[in-house]
DNA sequence: GAGGATGGTTTGCATTTCCAACTATCTTCA
DNA sequence: TGAAGATAGTTGGAAATGCAAACCATCCTC
């Protein structure tokens, strides 16, 4: 009860201010949060518009826009799939890879002063637990046995 | 260098998920993220209408505009103060703090998949790791009685 | 190979947010 | 004291974001 209830406030206060954090980063590059997440998605991928769209929770109309300022600006591409010619691609340009590296450079930087409250060890429980909340699977494997029974 | 990063993926990571939640619950009652924000602050708090701003990190007119609105909807209201003229503070009508225990409810809910994933001991753990790396003073500051360690 | 399903784009609308300009009220100091 | 400047809010204009609906184009099914 209270227990939960404290998880979740601080959850939702560290989520306003991360999040306040990447606006601002986003911001002094010009990049809306939606559009950091579309290229921190990308950096690794090249997804179908319609894929990306359901990542985000987003309407394949807003992402096609999106997609298009992107593009426009040099951020992104578009590619044709060869198998089937109603989809289209997205992936990064150069350009593009390049801003995301050193906007994920300035979000390390900006968010230092808070983790760096933490020692190594709390640092890594705290990476643990989140990926547990945020159903990752725990990167060490440290959550054995199945799982509690609700 | 690695656990720091993993940290902040983590941290990122889990901003957006549960920012994806405030979004789909505050939509579901009409609210955008950052109302939803709002009243979670007026919720036990009477702001005027520039600190409110600089607490969101929002300028004046986009903050004037968006209380405008939740006046419009009864759930704010605009008070004077007698000691200055020019200053309007900002409180919540009965019809938003209504609101935002509903809201706050759903929240809860919407919540509880993800940390149900942790045993109470582990969540205490997370409460105080986000408390302090969203600055806040730790709630259990000393550990005391049996916590364990890990 | 016709009809429906799927993938994207375009258009229209509401909301969010900024900046700049404006009004009203306070504060300073000459 | 009273004019000049500072501060608090509001308003208007513009860009970005997001959704829904209408619309092509391509694929799949029977």
């Amino acid at each position: 009860m209270t227990v939960a209830d404290d998880v979740m406030d601080a959850l939702v206060r560290t989520t306003f201010e991360v999040a306040g954090v990447l606006t601002r980063i986003g911001g002094e590059h010009d990049l809306s949060l939606t559009q950091l997440r579309v290229l921190g998605i990308l950096s690794d991928r090249r997804l179908r518009v319609t894929d990306l769209a359901a990542y985000l929770g987003l309407d394949k109309s807003t992402m096609s826009t999106l997609i298009a300022r992107a593009e426009r600006r040099g951020l992104l591409a578009r590619g044709k799939n060869p198998d089937d010619g109603r989809v289209v691609e997205v992936y990064m340009t150069p350009a593009g890879i390049e801003l995301t590296e050193r906007v994920k450079d300035d979000i390390r930087r900006a968010l230092t002063p808070a983790t760096g409250r933490l020692d190594p060890q709390q640092l890594g429980q705290l990476a643990n637990l989140l990926d547990v909340v945020s159903a990752r699977p725990s990167r060490a494997h440290a959550e054995p046995g199945p799982t509690a029974a609700r």
